[in-house]
DNA sequence: CCTCTGTCTAGACTGAGTCGCAATAATTAT
DNA sequence: ATAATTATTGCGACTCAGTCTAGACAGAGG
């Protein structure tokens, strides 16, 4: 509701136009807490009657992976999804079971890339990693169930 | 050419039939060093007059992604490659230039999991590290280059 | 306001991957 | 060897994500 939105300061710092679909992306991520995928998001925007097309909803999505505010999540399904997150390098904890995601730093990640670059001798420039898990609510209701 | 293809041999040991489509998409990806895409496969199979369905294709790779004999990555740009591989736990290293990939083992990067587990307070099952960069040979290629 | 141009819509299009089912062939039993 | 069993294949239609194009639209700045 504030025009504290991120998403929309990020693309205004960006020279980028706060067009209307924009603004309604940018709404809509916000409500997520953890992941989304691109089919949420349409559905979302179909069922609030937001009448963006699906070009204009992957261009918002490429962009935003652009300017850093949105990453991509590759589940261990296959399925594509993303999350909203700070720009600096880091890495997601997403739950299997609900969902809900939480970030990470590279704490200790560094020493291990820097091994594996000395062993290897590749010159690592970029890496992903992703970790899948059961966050604390879920770890809670899975010990219920049984 | 020999009996010692380890596609071959896992496929036998978990009780498949060992048919023709599969023999060949086996010998398919032992001629690959680094990853490969299944459109590759598909191609290479075309030229090569294998008459092998797209459908048997995929169920292929399916299948000896679940024996884990070869493993699926997801690369930045967002294709899907395979590479065969070990069945322990491990990662791959990719060279982003000609496609040639390492093993490297967990070293290290048990910790900085554990870690996180720790701090973030979820119960880490699994994990995915994929790391990209120059492979020995491309960086030499490229100080020539310059 | 008016213009310039970045952005949007609609809808056709591509290509990866899937599905159901009849046909085929690797195993197993006889 | 032959027949029976059933895993696997091929086909072709299908789905669904994501892309592309071209004309219409609307921000931002003057
Ligand atoms: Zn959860
Ligand atoms: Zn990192
Ligand atoms: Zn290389
Ligand atoms: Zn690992």
């Amino acid at each position: 509701m504030t025009q504290t939105d991120p998403i929309i300061a990020v693309l205004d710092l960006g020279g980028y136009r706060l067009t209307a679909p924009r603004r309604a992306i940018a709404a809509l991520i916000a409500g997520y807490g953890g992941h989304f995928t691109a089919a949420e998001l349409e559905l979302a925007a179909r069922e609030r009657r937001l009448g963006l097309s699906r070009a204009t909803l992957y261009r918002a999505l490429d962009l935003l992976i652009e300017l850093g505010v949105i990453e991509r999540l590759d589940l261990p399904g296959g399925d594509h999804a993303y999350v909203p997150c700070a720009r600096a390098h880091h890495h997601h904890v997403v739950c299997s079971r609900c969902g809900r995601t939480a970030e990470v730093t590279d704490s200790g990640v560094a020493e291990a890339v820097a091994e594996i670059a000395h062993q290897t001798g590749y010159e690592i420039s970029t890496h992903r990693l992703e970790l899948f898990g059961l966050c604390r609510h879920c770890q809670v209701k899975t010990a219920l169930d049984a």
